[in-house]
DNA sequence: ACCGGAGCCTGTTAGC
DNA sequence: TGCTAACAGGCTCCGG
């Protein structure tokens, strides 16, 4: 579900709220939730520490404490991280809930459980090997274009590899595709300069105008206040197969790419 | 190195 | 209306 413009949202949000806390009990309900402590270990290791950083990583939320264990939450498809009060009713699919001090509860509501919370004194040891985030100044137009004439991967399926561009998922691919006139099935290492030169800005502008519509919600995305999103009504190419091209004469086309959903046109998309 | 498919899960929707 | 199949914002593992 949430992609980099969802996560930064949480993220922003939470850090608002959330920073300054302590964690003072901790419930699940889905073991499998917790992927590298058990229950018994993740409490004995947690509570009673302080929240004092939240920060992003592609699509990971990294929760600093005032230990040597860091906290690492992946929403996957369906999570959300809401902030309620802990007299609130918790309502469905919450399988993981952190009571702060302050009497508000963080919960992990997740209706398929594909969401993940780590544990760790090595966050290199997850986060390593993720890509370079495609908001921050060191990603540049000619980082991406050596990146791309570096490898000979299909287009879609390679934005989407978190090792090569972090934060990028399936709707803001086809978006930035879409805005960048590339066809998704296009070779990496036979994108011009620039053509790249298009791509990137297109990334970031995707992403940017994303963030500033507070994300998009399709079904389960919500902000931690539990508040939807603007960026759904903003989508050119996203679900819209047989629509008419909002840029030519064409219609919007779905195939199957890299085993996803693929919208693009394929009049102006080449 | 890269691709496709299966698997992890549940809920919603499209199609018959 | 009712059942079934397909599909969903992510990612990892496996075999070829």
């Amino acid at each position: 579900m949430p992609e980099l413009p969802e996560v930064e949202i949480v993220v922003r949000s939470l850090r608002e709220d959330v920073i300054g806390r302590i964690i003072l009990d901790i419930k699940n309900s889905w073991p499998n939730h917790l992927a590298s402590v058990d229950l018994v270990e993740m409490r004995k290791r947690v509570i009673g520490s302080e929240i004092t950083g939240i920060n992003r990583r592609g699509k990971y939320i990294v929760f600093d404490l005032d230990s040597p264990d860091t906290m690492i939450i992946h929403l996957k498809m369906t999570g959300q991280l809401l902030l309620q009060p802990a007299t609130s009713a918790e309502g469905d699919h919450v399988h993981t809930t952190f009571l702060l001090s302050g009497d508000d509860e963080l919960r992990f509501r997740d209706v398929r459980k594909f969401g993940r919370v780590y544990l760790t004194q090595k966050p290199v040891e997850i986060l390593g090997q993720l890509g370079p985030e495609p908001l921050s100044e060191s990603f540049t137009p000619r980082l991406l274009n050596e990146m791309l004439l570096g490898r000979r991967r299909v287009l879609k399926p390679l934005l989407l590899d978190q090792h090569f561009i972090s934060g990028i998922g399936n709707i803001y691919a086809d978006e930035s595709l879409f805005h960048a006139k590339l066809a998704p099935n296009r070779l990496s290492n036979t994108i011009s300069e620039d053509e790249s030169r298009q791509l990137y800005s297109s990334i970031r502008k995707t992403l940017q105008f994303a963030v500033d519509r507070g994300g998009a919600t399709i079904s389960d995305y919500r902000q931690p206040d539990g508040s939807e999103g603007e960026m759904q009504n903003s989508f050119k190419v996203y679900g819209k197969a047989g629509d008419p091209c909002r840029r030519c004469d064409g219609i919007i086309e779905r195939v199957i790419l890299g085993g996803r959903s693929t919208f693009f046109c394929a009049s102006c998309q080449i």
